[in-house]
RNA sequence: GUGGUCGUAGCUCAGCUGGUAGAGCACCGGGUUGUGGUCCCGGGGGUCGCGGGUUCAAGUCCCGUCGAUCACCCCA
C-alpha cells in the first residue's frame, strides 16, 4: 500500500501540538465555567431543514448518507453535519426549553464542519470553543457586555498575542442606512466589508453600481470609517446627521457594550463600524476578535446577538453568543512556530532499567512515582545509561529516575543529581505536566 | 465551488538549455566496557506527491489528479 496523503481540510496534529490543544481547550473551559456556563454537547447531525433555515446558504454543509441506503429509504436523508453550534443550541433549547432555567448559559466545545475549500486558517473540520446566553421572550442588553469580558478573559489568559474584540451593532447599520433610504441592506455590507481590502475609492464604486447615489455612498462609507476604542463613536455618528429609531437604539446598546468593556477591561474592545459579518441571524451587536500580528488571518473568535433564531410557535428565546475558533488559532500560531510546549509527551519522569533481571525493581519504583500522581514511564530497554538519559532528552522529559538500594533522580537540564525515595520525592509543580508558552 | 502559484531525504534546500539523484541539519552506530547534550569517524534513508503522455532518455517538457498556499466566495 503506498503512502497516505492528507485531506485537505481536515488538519490532524502531531502529539505536542494536540498537547498544546488541550491545554489551551481545558483554559478556555475552566474560563467559561468560571463564568457559570454549563456544559453541553450536542449531536454531530442536524435535520437538514434546521441547518438550513437559518444562517448558512447551503452547499456548505455535509450532508449524511448510508453507502447502502435504499433509493426510497429518506430516513436519513434530511441529515447534515452542523456547521457552527449557535444553530444546533437553538435546536437544543426549543426541544428542551421546559427541563432548562432562564436565562440559559452552556458553553459547547466541540468540532464543526464546512465545506469550503481550505487554506491556512480555514478548515472544512475544526474545533469551536461556543457560549451563549439565552432567555425566554426577551434578553436584556447587559449580557451582549458580557460576552466579550468572557471571551477576553479566555484568550488574555493564554500564551498568545494581544486579541482586540471589535464590536459593532446590526442595528446602527441598518437604522442609518434606512435614514439614508437605503433597503439592500445586506449587499450595501458586503461591500463595506471589503474596505480593508480594496480601499474607500473601490467601494463607493461598488456601492454605486449597486444603485446607491453618490451621497449615499459617501455617507455609508463615512460611517464605516468610524472607530473608537470608546463610546465617542456615538458623536461621530450623530455628526453625519443621519436621524432613525433603529440607528439611535443601536448606538445605545453598543455604547454600553463599550462602557461596560472599557470600564473592566481597557483595551480589550474597539467599536468599529464597518464590521459586518457573521452569518445573517444576528440582529444586533456583533463581534470580531483579532490576533495582533495576525490580522490576515481574520477573526479568530466571532458571534452575536440574534432574536429570531430560536423560534417556535409563541415561544421566542433570544440570544447572545460567541465563538472561539480554537482550530484557526492554534493553525496560525503553530505556523509560525509561535507556540510550543515543554516536552512532546506527559511523562515528567523516565525510570532508567539496569538490567532487565532488575526491571521490576524499576517498575515498582514508576509505580511509587505514579501513586503520587506524577506522570512516568520506565525505560524501553535496559540500554547503556546514557543512552537512556537521550530517550528522555529527545521527548523533553525532564526527570530520569535510577533505581538502586537508594534510588536517586537526575534532572537532565541542570545536570543535577541527588538521592530520593519514590514513595515521598516529588518534582516541583512546574514540572508535573508540559509547560505550553508563546514565543512570538 | 472558480482561478493563480508551488510540491526533490524527517527539516531547509541544490540539481544549468531533458542524459539514469546531492548538501547541511536531524536520525542510527562506533570512539566512550553502562549517566546524555561537545568533538571525531562511519552508516541508513528518496518509485524526485501520485498517474498518464512526449522522447533513445524526464526530477527537468505536456495533461490529469492529490496536497499546500493565495485570491474570489464565504467565514472560526
Amino acid at each position: 500500500m503506498s503512502k497516505p496523503t492528507p485531506l485537505s481540510g481536515f488538519p490532524e496534529w502531531l502529539p505536542q501540538q494536540r498537547l498544546i490543544e488541550q491545554e489551551i481547550l481545558g483554559r478556555v473551559r475552566r474560563t467559561f465555567e468560571l463564568y457559570g456556563f454549563a456544559p453541553l454537547e450536542t449531536r454531530a447531525v442536524e435535520p437538514l431543514d434546521q441547518l438550513l433555515r437559518k444562517g448558512e446558504t447551503s452547499k456548505e454543509v455535509y450532508v449524511l448518507r448510508r453507502l447502502q441506503a435504499d433509493e426510497n429509504d429518506t430516513s436519513d436523508a434530511a441529515l447534515g453535519l452542523h456547521f457552527d453550534l449557535t444553530v444546533p443550541f437553538a435546536r437544543f433549547v426549543l426541544e428542551n426549553a421546559g427541563k432548562l432555567q432562564f436565562p440559559f448559559r452552556r458553553y459547547q466545545i466541540q468540532k464543526v464542519w464546512r465545506g469550503e475549500r481550505p487554506q491556512e486558517g480555514r478548515y472544512r473540520e475544526f474545533y469551536q470553543a461556543d457560549i451563549d446566553i439565552v432567555d425566554r421572550d426577551t434578553l436584556p442588553a447587559h449580557y451582549e457586555a458580557e460576552i466579550p469580558l468572557v471571551i477576553g478573559d479566555a484568550l488574555s489568559g493564554l500564551p498568545i498575542p494581544r486579541v482586540t474584540v471589535q464590536v459593532n451593532n446590526r442595528k446602527v447599520l441598518e437604522g442609518f442606512y434606512r435614514g439614508l433610504g437605503i433597503d439592500s441592506t445586506e449587499d450595501v455590507l458586503r461591500q463595506v466589508d471589503k474596505l480593508d481590502k480594496i480601499g474607500p475609492a473601490k467601494v463607493v464604486e461598488l456601492l454605486k453600481n449597486q444603485g446607491l447615489s453618490e451621497a449615499q455612498a459617501t455617507q455609508v462609507l463615512k460611517l464605516a470609517e468610524i472607530k473608537a476604542a470608546d463610546s465617542s463613536f456615538a458623536d461621530q455618528v450623530k455628526q453625519l446627521g443621519v436621524s432613525d429609531p433603529l440607528l439611535d437604539e443601536g448606538l445605545e446598546e453598543l455604547v454600553r457594550v463599550v462602557d461596560t468593556a472599557v470600564a473592566e477591561k481597557p483595551g480589550l474592545i474597539v467599536a468599529d463600524l464597518r464590521i459586518a459579518r457573521g452569518l445573517d441571524y444576528y440582529t444586533g451587536t456583533v463581534y470580531e476578535t483579532l490576533l495582533e500580528g495576525y490580522e490576515r488571518f481574520g477573526s479568530i473568535s466571532s458571534g452575536g446577538r440574534y432574536d429570531n433564531l430560536a423560534t417556535a410557535g409563541k415561544d421566542v428565546f433570544p440570544g447572545v453568543g460567541i465563538s472561539i475558533g480554537v482550530t484557526r488559532l492554534l493553525a496560525i500560531l503553530f505556523g509560525r512556530d509561535a507556540l510550543t510546549a515543554s516536552r512532546s509527551v506527559p511523562t515528567c519522569v523516565l525510570v532508567a532499567v539496569n538490567s532487565e533481571e532488575e526491571r521490576p525493581r524499576s517498575v515498582a519504583a514508576a509505580a511509587a512515582l505514579r501513586r503520587n500522581g506524577i506522570p512516568t514511564e520506565v525505560a524501553p530497554s535496559a540500554a547503556k545509561f546514557g543512552k537512556q538519559i537521550r530517550y528522555a532528552e529527545r521527548r523533553g522529559i525532564p526527570y530520569v529516575w535510577f533505581p538502586g538500594e537508594s534510588g536517586s533522580v537526575k534532572d537532565i537540564r541542570s545536570g543535577e543529581q541527588v538521592d530520593a525515595d519514590a514513595a515521598t520525592w516529588a518534582p516541583p509543580q512546574e514540572d508535573l505536566r508540559p509547560i505550553v508558552s508563546g514565543t512570538a
